[in-house]
DNA sequence: CACCAGGCAAGTA
DNA sequence: TACTTGCATGGT
């Protein structure tokens, strides 16, 4: 089957299966970014207690985070995981947000996709998903997130070998597809949201899977 | 008990 | 470039 199509295809059955996701979770495109970071590598119910911590300490706003002490930081998204590393993350994104757009998240719309991303990547502990995550997600910037769990699913259903990178991922996806954020946002949400279900990372013959039929076509 | 979660950076060869 | 390791909590 022609791996185009195959993408659209997968597409439609993960919709019909689980619906519309209504992604990213989040009040603001602040809040969509240090959720970004504090999910790396770690299960979003964690993250959700860390940023709830955060809010309840009004810390959800850039000039209130840029302000405050690392350690009280780390008191407050201990839940999240890897807390020391992710604190320094924050504050580095949140010198670059005080640098380069006077602590505005709406300043960062006067940007090119391209340059910003460029930008983001120079952030120490902003690395592509991150940085794509805050792209699409608080953004809007047509840019389609590579996940592990896309990684497993495509490569799962054939549709690319798993141990390409990320960049090779993405530019397969964002040539067959068109580049339109809607899209895209809701194709990553409906990605993680099968995988939790289907695709874990201990369960490699997805025995389970619903979309079954799709992987040998 | 082992394994995993919406990664990234730094070190080594 | 291609591997390896540290980072850390909480759920299954």
């Amino acid at each position: 089957m022609d791996k185009k199509l195959k993408l659209l295809k997968l597409y439609n059955e993960l919709m019909d299966r689980l619906g519309p996701s209504n992604w990213w979770p989040g009040d603001s495109a602040f809040e969509v970014a240090v959720g970004a970071i504090l999910t790396q590598n770690t299960n979003w119910g964690n993250v959700e207690k860390a940023i709830l911590n955060l809010k309840e300490n009004g810390l959800l706003e850039p000039e209130k985070m840029f302000q405050e002490e690392k350690d009280r930081l780390c008191e407050l998204i201990r839940p999240a995981g890897y807390f020391r590393v992710k604190a320094d993350r924050l504050k580095n994104f949140l010198v670059f947000l005080h640098l380069n757009f006077d602590l505005k998240m709406e300043k960062l719309r006067n940007e090119s996709t391209t340059k910003l991303r460029h930008a983001l990547l120079k952030v120490k502990g902003i690395g592509p998903e991150t940085a794509d995550s805050i792209l699409l997600y608080a953004l809007e910037r047509p840019v389609f997130v590579i996940d592990a769990y896309t990684k497993r699913i495509f490569s799962r259903h054939g549709i690319m070998e798993q141990e390409r990178d990320y960049s090779e991922f993405q530019d397969f996806v964002m040539d067959r597809l068109p580049r339109d954020p809607e899209l895209y946002n809701e194709y990553h949400a409906l990605i993680v949201r099968a995988g939790k279900n289907w695709c874990r990372k201990s369960k490699p013959l997805c025995s389970k899977c619903p979309l079954e039929h799709l992987q040998k076509a």
